[in-house]
DNA sequence: CGACTGCATCGACAAATGTCAATCCAATCA
DNA sequence: TGATTGGATTGACATTTGTCGATGCAGTCG
C-alpha cells in the first residue's frame, strides 16, 4: 500500500522576507527597544545624554545601538553643537505595522 | 556661563522590554518569517516536509527554526503518526499586536 | 521481524551580536 | 589657545545564532 499523503500540501510562502525580518530585528534586543519604547513616547527629540542617564549601559554600548536604529530606519538622528539628538522616524509604526502585516495578515480565513 | 542643558530632560522607558524582544527574535530571520507567513495564509495545519520541500534549507535547520517558534509561542505543533504538523499559534497575531503597541503606542501627541 | 521514512537531537563550526575600554573628533568653555 | 566634554568609532572578546552532517528514534510498510 502506498503511504498516503501528509496531508492537503501547502506551498510555502516564497516572497523574501528579508526586510521584514530586519525591521524585527531592530526591535529583537531590549535595549534597543527600551530606546524606540522612549522616543515614542516623548514630546520632543530626546538627548543622547538621558540614554547614557537611564540605560545600564555603556556609553559606547548605546551608541552602538543607536546607530543600528537608525540604519533600520526606525530613528532619525541631529547634531546640534556638542549633543545629539535622536526622534523616532516619522514612518516607524507604519513599517513595523506593514511588516507584520506581510507575514500574518489581518484577514481571517476569506 | 554655565552650560545649558542639552534639553528638557526625557526619562527613560523603564519596564523591562526582555519579553517584546523576544517575540520580535523569533521573526528576526528570513526562514522564521516566511514559516510564519505560511501558516498564516494556510487554511490548515502545515506539515513539516512541505517547509523541507519548500525552503532551501537543511531539514534539521528547519527543524530547529520550528523549535525556536514554538519557543517563542508563535505556533503549535503536534504529531501524527509519522508526520509532524505545525499551525499558527491563535494568539501570535495578538502577542505581536501587543508587543508593537508596547514599543510604540498608537496614541500621537495627547 | 527487518528495512525504511519523517522528524528531532547532537556536535561542530563559522558568522553575527552585545558589550566594554580606549581612542578619536568636534564643539564649547575659560 | 588649551582644557574639557558629548558622542562616535575602533578593537577586543565572549556569547549567541544559523547552518550543516550525522545520528537517534518512533512509526510504517512489506
Amino acid at each position: 500500500m502506498a503511504m498516503q499523503r501528509c496531508c492537503p500540501e501547502t506551498t510555502v510562502y516564497d516572497r523574501d522576507l528579508g526586510a521584514e525580518a530586519a525591521v524585527f530585528k531592530a526591535l529583537a534586543d531590549p535595549a534597543r527597544a527600551a530606546i524606540v519604547a522612549t522616543l515614542a513616547r516623548a514630546e520632543h527629540e530626546v538627548c543622547v545624554c538621558d540614554f547614557t542617564a537611564g540605560l545600564e549601559l555603556n556609553q559606547s554600548t548605546i551608541s552602538h545601538h543607536l546607530k543600528l536604529l537608525k540604519g533600520a530606519g526606525l530613528v532619525t538622528s541631529e547634531r546640534r553643537g556638542t549633543w545629539g539628538y535622536y526622534s523616532l522616524a516619522p514612518s516607524a509604526r507604519a513599517r513595523l505595522e506593514a511588516a507584520l502585516a506581510c507575514v500574518i495578515p489581518e484577514k481571517l480565513r476569506a
